[in-house]
Order: structure tokens, then C-alpha cells, then sequence
DNA sequence: CCCATGTGATACCGCTCGGTATCGTCCGAT
DNA sequence: ATCGGACGATACCGAGCGGTATCACATGGG
């Protein structure tokens, strides 16, 4: 379950290249990827800022790895959902929500690391950028396969849909309260599921 | 220099203040607010930093201006939409949905300046925050009233959904293709007012 | 035992930032 | 004609940034 928000730190015990990540986690989520300095990062991790050159070329290297660790953790958790609902996609999907939903106090009122880093990284030949478009393009593919497999007869609409409504719940994070964030969310959820699963009038044309 | 970049260059019949707040909008815009300095604005305003502290306190006064004019721009277009549909508060808010999803393509790729800026200001005290967050307790409101004008019976759950699909749907402008994003957008927003207004969707309770 | 390696500490470099001070100049109101 | 306020240009300040160089030390495998 990984290490919770308010981390104790610097336990001596990990390796440098740890506690690096970790401080590097909570201060680039927390403050922003551009606020933080490599010797804010240092100091947190209880090292120095030539350790952090040691094991990263540069910050933006180090940038990107976080980012590719946040989504390695996404996909396992993505990967355990999926687990729990074998061969039952529209559960798979419910569960991802809910995976979201439960998330979202964590996130302590600043959003999806993804969608903040994107604010701060205009540059799409940034290799952070690169691992943030990959984890989006695998985890929308996955989602439309779920919405496929639940025989949804327009996958890539629906999934379309939901990851509105997700990226949208995460946004929502930053302001006010978050108390019926979640709730909200998953009743958004389960109506779009409802909704393209029956043909009760796929809603009138909007050409207006 | 380059003094001109993708603009037309601003005419000097503009006075200093409106050139500098059209040339921090565009850079901030399309760069970031951290990413952009005084230097850059006032070289793409045609005039010098000086000039800028003339009119402004600080930078995060620009920036809390450029916010605020960006906010009573999206107010007018609200007023404009409702006005567009007096009386037909379900009306309003498809019109307010296609105001959002036919203006994606004019952010370019990157994004919702207050979603953005979001991520770039973690700070809560800072004064373009407190700009964001009455725009969207206004813009909230407003949705909320119109729900509930529309009879919808959970109007604060339904402009959350809304809510929910909108930010979402200019989140998912950053990355990859534009082009279904607004027909995508227009259907849940539909989706969401049927299913709302119908009893039908009510489905099962989130609990489980 | 000894040396290579990884580590912590410190000092430094060049650059850019937000912000300030100081000029000379232009222009419009009186 | 003149005078004051806004303007453009430039130089500067202290601070922080990303990144580099150097040195001392600790430790563990040969």
C-alpha cells in the first residue's frame, strides 16, 4: 500500500535513490514540478543535491521517473481491479471508478499529477510528456477494450465518456470540498454505463 | 528580434496596458505562468518591464488580472447563451456545453487556463486563486440554477456531472486529437440531462 | 590490508528571475 | 510656450535555479 501522504521520510534505511523518488513524489505533487528545486528535493531526501546527479541526468530525467512510477502504480491497481471482476467488464469499469473515487482524498487537493504535470510541461518533447501520453493512450485503450468486451455498442464513446468524468473529478479536487466528489462521480459513471448499454434513444441529434 | 512570434504583432495604437495584458494572455497561455517572464511579455507587449510595474503591482497581479478578464470573458458568453435561450433552461445549458466544446480548438492544445493555472498556483492565498475559485462557485451556481429552472430533481448532482464532463473534456485537449472531443462533450452533456430528467436512471445505489 | 566505489558536504558557475532606480524624451493639457 | 505625467531604455540588485567540480569519509570485497 505504499508509503501514506504524510510521509515520515528519511528512513535511513532506504537507498538514496528511494528516498529521492519519494521526496521528489510528495514535493512535485504538493508544489508543483517548476516551484521545487533539486535542493528542496535533496534536502527532504536527506541527501545533497550530487546524489540526486548521481542517479538521474538531469531533473527533467528525474521528473519523468516519478511520473513513470505514478503510472506503474496506476496500472497495478488498474491490474487488480481488473482481477477481482474477471470476465465481468462492466464491473471491471465500476471498479476503476470507484479505484478513482477512493483515491481523490488522497490527492489532498491538488489534483492528478498527470494533469497538473501537463500544465506545467507545454513542451511536448519533454520526456515527461512522453511517459504521461503513453499511460494515457494505454489506460484509454484498456478502457475502451472493457467497454467493448461489456458489449457497449460504441466502446470508444463511452470510454471517452468516463475518462471525462474521471480527469474531471480530479480537477474538481483543487477547489472545495471534496466530501461528494466520489459519490458523484460514480453515479456519473454508472449512467453512462446505463445509458449506452440500453437503446432507450441514443438522445436526439445535437446538430441542432 | 522576434519580435513577432505567431501574432500580429500588436499595433501601437493599443495603449501599453492592453498590449501587455494581451501579450500575457497569450503567453500565459501557451507557455505557463512560471515558464513566462516579465521580460518576454513586455518584449512581445512592445514596450519594457518598466512599463509593466507602471500598471501592475507584481506579477501575480498580472496574472490575477489576466484571470479576471479571462472569467468575465466566459461570463459574457454565459449571459450571451442565456440570453440565446430565454426561459429554456435546458436549452442554456446544451448551448453552454457547445460554447465550451466549439471554443476546444481555440485553446490549442493546452487545456483550461484555470485548470492550468491550478496546477501552477498550489498556493491558496495567492490572489489569482481567489479569481479562480469565485469563477467557478459563479459558474457553478448558475449551472445549479438552471438544473433545478430545467426540473431536474438532484440539479446540484446534475451540474457536478456536467461540471465533471466539461473540465474533462478540455483536460482531454492536451493531449492527442481535438476533433471528436466536442461531439463527445455535447453527448454526455445530453446524456446526463436525459438520464436526469428521466426517471429511469435512478439505478441501483452507489453503496456497493 | 587496501583500494575502488558510493556517499555527504561545500563551494562554485552562468543564467534567469522578479523587482528597483535612474535617466532622457515625448505629448497633451493648461 | 511650458510643464507634468506617462513612456522607453538601460543598468542594476539579490536570490534562486540547474548543473558541475572537488574533497573527505566510510565501507566492503579482493
Amino acid at each position: 500500500m505504499a508509503s501514506t501522504a504524510s510521509r515520515p521520510s528519511r528512513v535511513a534505511t532506504l537507498p538514496p535513490r528511494e528516498r529521492i523518488l519519494d521526496a521528489a513524489e510528495e514535493l512535485f505533487h504538493h508544489e508543483g514540478i517548476r516551484r521545487v528545486g533539486l535542493q528542496a528535493i535533496a534536502e527532504r531526501a536527506g541527501t545533497t543535491k550530487m546524489a540526486i546527479y548521481r542517479h538521474f541526468e538531469t531533473k527533467d530525467a528525474l521528473v519523468a521517473e516519478w511520473l513513470r512510477i505514478v503510472a506503474a502504480d496506476y496500472q497495478a491497481a488498474f491490474d487488480r481491479v481488473e482481477a477481482e471482476h474477471p470476465g465481468r467488464p462492466a464491473e471491471q469499469i465500476l471498479g476503476l471508478a470507484r479505484f478513482i473515487a477512493e483515491g481523490l482524498p488522497r490527492l489532498s487537493h491538488r489534483g492528478c499529477p498527470f494533469i497538473n504535470s501537463l500544465a506545467e510541461l507545454p513542451d511536448r518533447s519533454h520526456p515527461a510528456r512522453q511517459v504521461i501520453e503513453q499511460h494515457k493512450a494505454r489506460q484509454t485503450r484498456r478502457l475502451v477494450g472493457m467497454c467493448a468486451q461489456a458489449g457497449l455498442p460504441d466502446p470508444e464513446q463511452a470510454a471517452a465518456e468516463i475518462t471525462f468524468a474521471l480527469e474531471g473529478a480530479q480537477v474538481s479536487t483543487q477547489n472545495g470540498s471534496i466530501d461528494q466528489v466520489g459519490d458523484r462521480l460514480m453515479r456519473v459513471v454508472e449512467g453512462i454505463l446505463d445509458r449506452h448499454r440500453s437503446p432507450s434513444g441514443a438522445s436526439r441529434s445535437t446538430t441542432d
